[in-house]
DNA sequence: GCAAGGATATCG
DNA sequence: GATATCCTTGCA
């Protein structure tokens, strides 16, 4: 079983939001926006990589959270191999030497970078558009669950700042602050973890 | 710094 | 039916 803490999202505020898939209200991909809380919405970014939502508020209205970071708690070889698998899927026609060359760094990465991304949070966690959109995520039987941490302490320092890749929208929606990142977690996205006290 | 890469939404 | 664009990543 793969295991992990969230520690970076995004939130997306519905057809109004013109950095959100439902700004031209609902399509054949973004459907599962408009649908029921809890549920997925996996999208294709950048032809290469899935990119995992949580759909919020009740049908109708399409907002979502996007999962940007994973901390990993158990499970990491098997994210390890999944990540790998991924790589292998994209560049099956590259030499084999390339993939022994994917295997051996992915073996140096430390287990916080394994998911430290949007697509690298569905590598690792074998995300998928065939197998996951729509999925409920709340449903207890489920192979991809979101569960509640209720005995776990909150983040000391939760950080707000724009969201990425959102350059088209205007304002105020690409000022505003709605990524949320724990600030002690070496797991956020980013070349870089963040070093507490000075930057 | 920028190329890779495929689906999507929009326009004709 | 064609194409500009896209909520990214890893290598130069």
């Amino acid at each position: 079983m793969r295991l992990g803490r969230i520690v970076e999202v995004e939130a997306y505020a519905g057809e109004a939001d013109e950095a959100s898939h439902a700004r031209m209200g609902r399509t054949g991909r973004n459907a599962p926006m408009f649908g029921p809380p809890g549920h997925a919405y996996v999208y294709l970014v950048y032809g290469m990589y899935d990119c995992l939502n949580v759909v919020c508020e009740p049908p109708g209205t399409a907002a979502a959270v996007l999962v940007r970071a994973v901390e990993p708690l158990a499970g990491v070889e098997r994210m390890r191999a999944a990540r790998l698998a991924h790589l292998e899927a994209r560049r099956r026609d590259r030499a084999a030497e390339r993939r022994g060359a994917d295997a051996a760094q992915l073996a140096r990465l430390p287990a916080a970078r394994l998911a430290s991304g949007p697509g690298l949070v569905c590598a690792a966690f074998s995300v998928t558009r065939s197998a996951d959109d729509g999925r409920d995520l709340c449903a207890g039987d489920g192979s991809l669950r979101l569960l509640a941490a209720a005995d776990e302490a909150p983040p000391a320092r939760i950080v707000a700042t724009p969201r990425i890749g959102i350059g088209y929208a205007g304002e105020p929606w690409r000022g505003l602050a709605w990524r949320f990142l724990d600030a002690d977690s070496p797991a956020v996205s980013g070349s870089r973890p963040r070093q507490p006290g000075r930057g």
